[in-house]
DNA sequence: GAGATAATGTTATATTATTGCAATAGAGGT
DNA sequence: ACCTCTATTGCAATAATATAACATTATCTC
């Protein structure tokens, strides 16, 4: 396989070590509670990795065909909801597109800022404020149990390349 | 018109009044910069204001095909993507769905908290979480524009009833 | 009122996502 | 290893959401 370097966290980083080690973890987990990273799950996850943009899952279905999968619509979906329901992958709501997920932290709360010139997606950490957000909403009686936050914005390259 | 009560903020309110109101500060709004507030963009902003919940816009053209408007979905799209630009309603993303705003200020990044059981969606503000946002964003050097904040879980009067 | 601009109506189509059922593969017990 | 049960994948059809392109009508500006 060839080095590859890309941007990440609006950084350089060597893109390899972290797919593998992503893939690494989700096989990790499966293995842990017993569930089956079959052949499918695992190259749909190969798929997000390989990108830090988001992929729409009919993009998603065209990698698949390539790679001899069966190509309709719920191939990809189920594969999609999969990773989703265990947090290998996170929906992109604003974008109907779906992104691996860079965090190891299981049980997280992500945010992600989208560019939109480049269309990066980067996730990151926001402890501080789905507590905030927890507290606010309990006091109005609310339960929180799910979090969804997206920023569209620009990143660091776009913002010096204008 | 009958007087009509509803859950608002998980709470009990006059609903009429705040319609009404709503509706008075979206004319105002429209005068003083200079927009057409019609009559197919009026009875859209009403239709969301009676729910409060996200209405779909196929379930937005069934109601104006009601009203004797065209039913197309360019039209309830257009009507809506106008509301949504001038901050009188907003898309809730995770359930592809409209809610009519429900605070006045006009520049705002509100938070929605939607209650997987009655559907219904309250809008709150949270500067501080915003802050925060943005401050971590910068630090990596990602110029945040726009932000989403939704919040599932189970509203007050649906966790009782469990 | 004439010309320019904005909004609406209409047709067609693109994009995203799900349902239902059949075929196959894997897990678990014996 | 074999059988049974369950989970996953394949497949066909279709539902739900959204936009493009262009004609018509209304509204703004002068």
């Amino acid at each position: 396989m060839e080095e590859k370097s890309a941007s990440f966290g609006f950084e350089q980083h060597d893109h390899n070590v972290c797919l593998s080690k992503a893939i690494q973890a989700a096989e990790d987990y499966c293995t842990k509670y017993k569930l089956q990273f079959t052949p499918l799950r695992r190259k749909v996850l190969e798929l997000l990795l390989e990108e830090h943009r988001a992929l729409g899952a009919y993009a998603i279905l065209d990698l698949l065909r390539d790679a001899g999968f069966s190509s309709q619509p719920p191939v990809a979906y189920r594969a999609l909801s999969f990773l989703v329901e265990h947090g290998f992958a996170h929906k992109i709501e604003r974008l109907n597109a779906f992104v691996a997920c860079t965090l190891s932290d299981t049980s997280h709360s992500p945010i992600f800022m989208i560019c939109r010139k480049c269309e990066t997606v980067v996730e990151a950490q926001s402890l501080s404020s789905n507590l905030n957000i927890s507290a606010a909403a309990k006091a109005k009686g609310f339960e929180v149990e799910q979090t969804n936050f997206e920023a569209k914005g620009v990143c660091h390259s776009c913002v010096e390349t204008m």
